[in-house]
DNA sequence: TTTACATTTGAGACCGGTCTCACAGGAAAA
DNA sequence: TTTTCCTGTGAGACCGGTCTCAAATGTAAA
């Protein structure tokens, strides 16, 4: 183990021999616990700042058991999405001056496990984690029944009861499917990054991460409502910004039986889904209609301006870190599943169906 | 102070008992230091596995005075430019097992220097910081002065000599506004959510943010290279995405002598001026010119698409990170300043001058 | 067999704080 | 005046690791 040269610090002992008081008072005074004159207080306080005194947090969070920091696990800050929940996060947890150790799971099991390893060694005194699958959730089942608080944003584990702030996915996924139905569509895709462990036959059960459940509920719900019949057909799996995902899409886009909607599950498929349409020669929204979760800032410049699931991912950061540190302060309530409320913002990029539209014509 | 109920954790003197040896061997073996006997490393081994043992990162970061993990202080996570580029450090740093501690100025310097003072506390190893404003840098010239490794991202600083990353940012700005003078732009404004302290009266020794000031001498020496005076009135300062700053644009865009073309300092001001140029009934490019800096995701989705200042961010993350790291690890060369070279991806939002256009009609 | 040296192990100090406990001295109560 | 209680302070253990140093053991060379 290398050694480079420590920098030598002022300890609390040196502010003690300085204000020639003992270590005890001066830990006191700084460490502000305990009582001390106002004398004995002045003095130590003139000799730290004489020396330039900076506490040292590790060798506090060593005796005291809390390191005043919480660890956040989310899939990839680079999407706007976890960018401004953890944003909301930040915000909360400094109000609170508990500051946030940043870790990226890439969506992948394994880094996740990792990232909660490190922090947890870290000595985090809390964490909250976007769980990337719901399949192997035993690192987080076993955080869960240790001391360490666990929240989760976004995204509930069915089977892990903890504090959890969602949105109303199936609803709104619901809501957003019937302007689609409405609009005489009955070619509709759902377009998801999340990846299917194993295969989907229609049955949901196998996907119990609840966003992707939910969602596709809701979807299946607004298709049923209007007797679509064999909708999940039309559930696509691992639409993500790579290579492979590109050329799916495209087989998509060019085939005869080729949907005339789709409804996209963020805003980076969306925007991959919006350039592929282009490429491919269609136009939005006569020829494909197109609704996306996520209000991301592009979503209204575009031409046409996107209709989107308005989520409100500032406050979805807001609560899991307000729920989060309510525990740490001792808070014992059952788990709680708070399930915020999502906006449609109608915008340019739905039309009626093309067939539709030709039947009235004709 | 509360005392909540700590989680006895296993420790290495549990795991040297159960395994019959003495603690410093133990130590020996679950740190990976000195030398341990084979057999004897297999039982502390077994011993931790059937304890359950989990390494205390804080207690190790005490002794060693090296706490694994890097502070990163940026304006705005939001900011899709400084996600990406906290996106490029953190894969860095989790390759040297280094993790990252991330703290938002909010473009404030009070708290930039607070998240300073909590994050030293802390103990970080080294700091990235995107310094808030250059007026006050007291708190990184002593971070610089420390045993602490400080490096730059984004914006040099003149007076501080540290390793620092940063774009070429006048070249940039000099090619970009060149291809709007050669158009035959005369009235060109450059945007900014940079806000100046003081007056900015044509001398650009004031602004002593790199970024900043390379840019609006890039601007300057474009403009002067096609004889246009005065450039410098058209120097828009704190473009942000509050109400004020919208209300400003606004202004601009409807006053007699607006500018014909602009040129933007980030994607987060050229989405708000996008906004507002149709808000006021203008068209791109016909009636306005843009470009903007960062290659933001929205920008090639736009009608028209966008001209712009290809940054490469992720780079630029990236290699921050690389040279901090490798003062972690004890190089002592003298600081280096490297510049990235930008790209100019010429989209369609670049238009003849109305007044050139109108020239050559007649 | 003795000496020399390398390897493996144990004892205990140490990092920089927190916190328990004992005790001195002053004020209030008896 | 004596007893009781409270306040302020100091001594030192403790948190969970790392690391120095010396002792013990084994092995090779003399």
């Amino acid at each position: 183990m290398k050694r480079p040269p420590k920098a030598p610090s002022i300890t609390v002992s040196d502010v003690a021999r300085q204000a020639k008081v003992s270590k005890a008072t001066a830990a006191r005074v700084l460490g502000g616990y305990g009582r001390v004159s106002k004398t004995v207080r002045a003095a130590v306080l003139e000799a730290a700042k004489a020396l330039d005194y900076r506490p040292n947090e590790l060798a506090r969070s060593m005796t005291t058991g809390r390191s005043g920091s919480i660890g956040v696990v989310v899939g990839d800050i680079e999407n706007p999405f976890f960018s401004l929940a953890v944003r909301g996060i930040s915000d909360v947890a400094r109000l609170s001056g508990i500051n946030v150790i940043l870790a990226n799971s890439g969506e992948q099991v394994e880094a996740e496990k990792n990232a909660i390893r490190v922090l947890m060694a870290k000595q985090v005194d809390g964490l909250i984690v976007t769980p990337a699958q719901s399949g192997e959730i035993a690192h987080l089942v076993e955080i869960a029944r240790s001391a360490c608080p666990l929240a989760l944003l976004d995204r509930a584990l069915p089977d892990l009861d903890v504090d959890t702030v969602t949105v109303d996915d199936r609803d709104a996924a619901l809501r957003a499917t019937r302007i689609l139905t409405r609009a005489g569509h009955t070619r509709i895709a759902y377009m998801t990054a999340a990846v299917l462990s194993g295969d989907f036959r229609g049955s949901e059960s196998r996907i119990n991460t609840s966003t992707v459940r939910e969602r596709i509920l809701g979807f299946l719900d607004a298709c049923r409502e209007s007797g679509i019949e064999r909708a999940e057909r039309n559930i696509h799996f691992g639409s993500g910004r790579s290579e492979t995902s590109r050329a799916v899409m495209h087989g998509l886009l060019k085939s005869p039986d080729r949907p005339t909607a789709i409804l996209a599950s963020d805003s980076v498929v969306a925007l991959e889904l919006f350039k592929a349409i282009r490429e491919c020669g269609l136009r939005i929204p006569q020829d494909m209609s197109l609704i996306t979760f996520h209000d991301a800032d592009w979503t209204s410049v575009t031409t046409p301006p996107i209709t989107v699931i308005d989520q409100p991912v500032y406050a979805l950061g807001k609560s899991v870190a307000e729920l989060l540190i309510r525990r740490l302060k001792g808070d014992d309530r059952p788990p709680e599943r708070i399930i915020l409320p999502t906006t449609i913002i109608e915008r340019m990029s739905v039309a009626q169906a093309p067939d539709v539209a030709r039947q009235a014509t004709a």
